[in-house]
RNA sequence: GUCUUGUUAGCUCAGCUGGUAGAGCACGUCACUUUUAAUGAUGUGGCCGAUGGUUCGAAUCCAUCACAGGACACCA
């Protein structure tokens, strides 16, 4: 039975009675007129009037009832709608004779939303309430609330029931309305730089844009398998080829890999294509947008991440390899010898294959050693060419690319590169891709010679960058989980052994 | 995937070296017309995550499983 708790059955009890009282439990014909928040800055002034209230305003105010203080012949409730709470006022003598005794004080409860409507007044703590001389249930709760103190700090209840935190605890509404306000600045800001906003499938034919696990599901009618994409990269540059200048989309990435607290199977990250640019060009914009972010997010410059101090108005560049001794104390003389770093690599006890290449170690290396370094905004350039299969090669240097990623409190934020446009190369990058899935990789690149034939028609010179709407959210928030910043992060089902249980009797 | 910690009333948590379940909030009843987690009195409420084992006896010890948190690994 799903409400075969007393409590629920209780409160079950109390909406039938109200029934039969001729009151409507799950009533819909609210006449609110405006909002907890605009009523307590309305109506500040009253504090300084004679007797502290004024009886010739009136407001109908709605929301869910979070506290309910019953002194005899009068009562304190707070209510609480999305824009704040709001203490009620009701008194035996204010209503029709029965009501609050009968009504009110046995049917109506914590976690009931009701509507209210009366004025303003200022109580002897000095609290500004509402005065009700009407009061509505518009909706019971037959569930009852966690404890009203310490709410609800069940991480796992948190998760799997979002509405009940949302309900709970005024912070973590707080966090999804900052993440929104990223999203839409997000938005704005690349469609006020001319930027075009595009969708491109999240069912791809071929996984492919990242070195990742694929999500796999199957189309009926055409009678093969699909990926959920793992990133929308290479349909973004086609459309660069096709001659939009701009693009960009803001949506879902899905990836077949382990959960923890910076990684959930679908997460959402902003990738942006930008012709005629190259990477240094998306430094510049990188550190525009976070300005924006910033000033219309009323952010300080300065953030505390943990215990961390994070100065995001101190942006600093520096080439992989030069990290890799002046951050990350690698022997400067071993970055570019292969059996050197394996050397180096075994003597700090790390285990690595010896089937590495050297960009690949070089990688094992900045992993390792300067990663969890950079706490300020970092750009890290110049990515050896073997561990970067869609970036264009450097004109100096063929062993490296022009690509950087953005490190921000020990994490990667951003990732980007002048885009490979030379479709022999990309042919030839996505061979020893495949070469080095044959031999083991099962996440390396696979082959899309769809994506090389629409190269062959000639891309202009790009830049392309990805940032993880998630992490920079956790950043801008505060929060050490990815979790904390998903609505509903991914979670195993509670009821899974038992309907197997039920479809194969054993044990 | 490995290690580790947790799972007891609707919620937050006690429960010691095994002896048959406890508090606060919530809920019921009573009192109370300016409270702020209101207060006072009183009462109801539990298959102690699941399954096995050890034992005269298990919330407690052991094993397995499930779910979750954390760390590590993988993952750019």
């Amino acid at each position: 039975m799903v409400f075969d708790n007393k409590l629920i059955q209780q409160r079950i009890d109390k909406a039938e009675l109200l029934k039969k009282e001729g009151i409507n439990p799950y009533s819909n014909d609210s006449k609110r007129n405006t909002t907890i928040e605009k009523f307590l800055n309305v109506n500040t002034d009253i504090v300084h009037k004679e007797d502290k209230r004024d009886e010739k305003r009136n407001y109908t105010l709605s929301g869910r009832i979070k506290f309910f203080r019953v002194m005899g012949k009068a009562s304190f409730i707070k209510i609480e709608d999305e824009s704040g709470m709001l203490q009620v006022y009701v008194t035996r003598d204010n209503f029709p004779e029965g009501f609050y005794n009968d009504i009110f004080k046995k049917n109506i409860e914590v976690g009931d939303i009701v509507e209210v409507s009366g004025y303003p007044f200022v109580t002897g703590q000095g609290e500004l309430s509402l005065h009700a001389n009407d009061l509505r249930l518009l909706t019971k709760a037959i569930s009852p609330l966690p404890e009203k103190f310490h709410g609800i700090t069940d991480k796992e209840i948190r998760y799997r029931k979002r509405y009940l935190d949302l309900i709970m605890n005024a912070d973590v509404r707080k966090t999804f309305k900052i993440r929104s306000k990223v999203i839409s600045l997000t938005r704005r800001f690349f469609e006020d730089k001319g930027f075009l906003e595009v969708e491109t499938p999240m069912m791809h034919p071929i996984a492919g844009g990242a070195n990742a696990k694929p999500f796999v599901t199957h189309h009926n009618a055409l009678g093969i398998d699909r990926y959920l994409r793992i990133a929308p990269e290479l349909y973004l540059k086609r459309l660069i080829v096709g001659g939009f200048e701009a693009v960009f989309e803001i949506n879902r990435n899905f990836r077949n890999e382990g959960m923890d607290a910076t990684h959930n199977p679908e997460f959402t990250s902003i990738e942006f294509y930008w012709a005629y640019k190259t990477y240094k060009d998306l430094i510049e914009i990188t550190k525009e947008y976070f300005r924006y972010l910033f000033d219309h997010l009323n952010l300080p410059t300065q953030l505390p991440y943990g215990d961390m101090e994070v100065d995001f108005g101190k942006f600093s560049e520096v080439p992989l390899i030069e990290s890799l001794y002046t951050i990350g104390d690698v022997p400067k003389e071993i970055v570019d010898d292969k059996n050197k770093i394996i050397e180096f690599l075994n003597s700090k006890n790390i285990q690595v294959k010896n089937t590495l290449s050297l960009g690949q170690l070089q990688g094992e290396l900045f992993d390792e050693f300067v990663e969890e370094k950079l706490i300020n905004p970092t750009f890290i350039t110049e990515y050896p060419v073997d561990i970067s299969p869609l970036a264009r090669r450097s004109d100096k240097n063929p062993e490296i690319t022009e690509r950087f990623e953005l490190f921000i409190a020990g994490r990667e934020i951003a990732n980007a590169f002048s885009e490979l446009n030379d479709p022999v190369d990309q042919y030839e990058r996505f061979k020893a891709q495949v070469e080095s899935k044959e031999s083991g990789d099962d996440e390396a690149h696979e082959m899309d010679l769809d994506f090389v034939e629409a190269l062959s028609y000639g891309m202009a010179p790009t830049a392309g960058q990805g940032i993880g709407i998630d992490r920079l959210v956790m950043l801008l928030t505060n929060e050490h989980s990815i979790r904390d910043v998903l609505l509903f992060p991914a979670m195993k089902p509670v009821y899974a052994e038992e309907k197997h249980e039920e479809s194969s009797p054993q044990a």
